[in-house]
DNA sequence: ACTTTACCTCAAGTTAGGTTGAGGTATTAG
DNA sequence: CTAATACCTCAACCTAACTTGAGGTAAAGT
């Protein structure tokens, strides 16, 4: 099984992906092939860890176009290294964690505060435009500061 | 300032959503309004609360559809309780528990996985079909177990 | 050789969650 | 009383992330 053995069917099956999936990532950016002889597609083995990264990054509610640049930051010369991977997830850790820690402070407030009827009063802080989450910034938003994209 | 004095207009500028998201939601039954002798929509003042929840549970990740079940079981005869709502907030509660636990998964394979170049192997945990978070089902699967859906 | 399976392109369709605009009526402020 | 807002309906549009289908070529199995 050659580096360069990679169709398009095979990779599809190999990730649990559409074959119509691996189009359309090539045509958004996120991943590349090259043509045999009779105009189909072939690809590098390294595009079975590109995809599994593209949904462990879907997963994390990451959008593709944002997957697009991360990946593109990636060397274009060279099968990227252990430490190229690395420097990517190190960012989306920092994303995760902040999705994460926005999700926490969603449950407390939703244990405290959607339950106990103080939802509709001012001084909620689920409710009300003015609390510690929102401070700064106009007009009446709930929860937005820290929100998740 | 009556109880029943809610235009859709006031409505949209308390909760901070546009007026058509109001036409949306009620038209996808998840609020209700009646109408004044000149066919305007008029509310009780508990939609305020509809909405805070609504907005509260998307954050959380729950589609308008699971949003609009679950407002579904809220009595109909009578203003929602703290108990009634204190049920619903229960389940959403147990639902963001199991997300962010799988994103803290998520976080810890992200950590251990993509970076240290394990990625392409049959063992890897992200990658793998096999691994311990996707012990059953066939066909290749990653991370589909207890992900949010 | 021939038949099945895999691939190709390109356009159009799908779902969620809204937004925008046109054409017309109601309410409110001065 | 009149002008400015606010509302009404309905259809069409929008983005993301794909999927489906039509019409045609390539490769693989027997």
């Amino acid at each position: 099984m050659e580096d360069s053995n990679w169709t398009v069917g095979r990779v599809a099956r190999r990730c649990g992906v559409k074959v119509s999936t691996l189009h359309f990532y090539e045509k958004k950016g996120l991943i590349r092939s090259w043509r045999n002889a009779g105009n189909q597609r072939r690809y590098k083995a390294d595009v079975l860890r590109r995809i599994s990264v593209i949904k462990a990054a879907q997963k994390m509610g990451i959008s593709l176009e944002e997957i697009r640049r991360a990946l593109a930051t990636l060397p274009d010369n060279r099968t990227p290294t252990a430490g190229d991977w690395a420097a990517l997830s190190a960012n989306w850790r920092d994303d995760l964690d902040a999705r994460i820690a926005y999700l926490e402070r969603l449950r407390d407030l939703l244990t405290g505060c959607i339950g106990c009827g103080c939802l509709s009063m001012k001084n909620c802080p689920i409710y009300n435009e003015n609390d510690k989450l929102a401070r700064e910034g106009d007009g009446p938003v709930i929860l937005e500061r820290g929100a998740p994209r």
